[in-house]
DNA sequence: CTTTGTCTTGACCATCCGGTAAAATCGACG
DNA sequence: CGTCGATTTTACCGGATGGTCAAGACAAAG
């Protein structure tokens, strides 16, 4: 089953993926319920079964489809650019997807939150292997004077943060800002660029 | 029963509110079990029972005895001081209750990811007008020149999204960074100090 | 010590939920 | 069309879980 045979297969596993993404990403784990699920998918429980053994099954594939997405952002920041125009460009990025994949980010959120019991491996895998690559061209960039000398580490952990933050707290955000349409990441983008450029201390 | 009439009640009330703040952090709501809950406050699910009547009641007085401490650093940004000085420390106090807190922000993070269904009225009401309040002071602070002209609002979210990432994305962070102690709390403080106050563009 | 209300427990129940079995239906291909 | 594997459905199971109940243990006041 793990390669589709069928063009049905490819067609049911995508749509119980599409599913359980979103309802795995507002209930979390335990919370989404496999009925949920398959009613979102448009089938029933035990059809949706045929086509995963598990619900534990359906989690990790999408957990794995999203990863390399996930990444991509990080992977695009590139050595031979400006950097300042290189941080910039990957804060765009972060924040659009904040906007047009928020399960995403929500899901991968939840994951973390309970101490990445199916990730933990990609995290000390990969991720730091592409982290630790992208600190050193960070690092450079200030050595040559670029931009200035900070923890590339913690620069990379702030990017994150404040970009997934409105995807992951979006009700907090529309709650203070009040109905916004979706200016909140238009004006979000303008200010992590101002921030991140220039500070705040007068200049 | 609302309000304790005995030492047992008040000390058992104590207990169950801590050990629920544990395990509906770890857990998320649905992911955490009456069973678990009594079982970390030492005592049976039944007796948990004679003093909250629902699973549902637990949640919701730890919820509320967390949105004291959670305003209150924002509470203490002080118009009077020093612009630079103020946001530094208001930094700083998130930073440390990141440290020192982790559940309580966890438990905020999972509330909020899946929309806030406990805490809406809380987060349009309270919430929503002392961030109106603070942004007056900021933007007070930049029209005065002691800070850049940046948008308040989306100042604040950005502090809460960098402190409050060491707490919640704390695996993601132990992943990358590798173990180390408790370094990255200092470092990431530092580096936030940088960030916020000088950015990233050399002077 | 005894009484009275507080606290605790073991046994139990109903529902939800992940998962299974087997029969019924569909659809591609000869 | 007819066949056979792929797909879907109906009915069901067992364990987990939120919550109840009635009786027993305990503590404080007299």
């Amino acid at each position: 089953m793990n390669a589709p045979r069928t063009r049905i297969q490819a067609e049911n596993r995508a749509r119980i993926a599409a599913a359980a993404l979103d309802v795995f990403s507002a209930e979390g784990f335990r919370g989404a319920t496999v009925d949920a699920i398959a009613e979102r998918a448009g089938m029933s429980k035990p059809n949706l079964l045929y086509y995963f053994p598990t619900k534990d099954a359906i989690y990790r594939e999408v957990l794995e489809r999203l990863l390399d997405d996930w990444l991509a952002p990080l992977r695009a920041l590139d050595e031979a650019g400006d950097p300042v125009q290189e941080i910039a460009a990957y804060l765009d990025r972060k924040i659009e997807m904040a906007r047009d994949f928020p399960a995403e980010s929500r899901l991968f959120a939840n994951e973390m939150l309970r101490g990445a019991p199916n990730m933990i491996d990609v995290l000390e895998g990969d991720l730091r292997a592409l982290v630790r690559e992208k600190a050193k061209v960070i690092r450079a960039w200030s050595a040559a004077g670029k931009i200035a000398k900070v923890d590339p580490y913690h620069l990379i952990f702030a990017i994150w943060a404040t970009t997934q933050h409105y995807a992951d707290y979006d009700v907090q955000v529309r709650a203070v800002l009040g109905d916004d349409g979706e200016g909140r990441f238009h004006d979000g983008a303008a200010f992590l660029r101002r921030l991140f450029l220039d500070g705040l201390r007068p200049r």
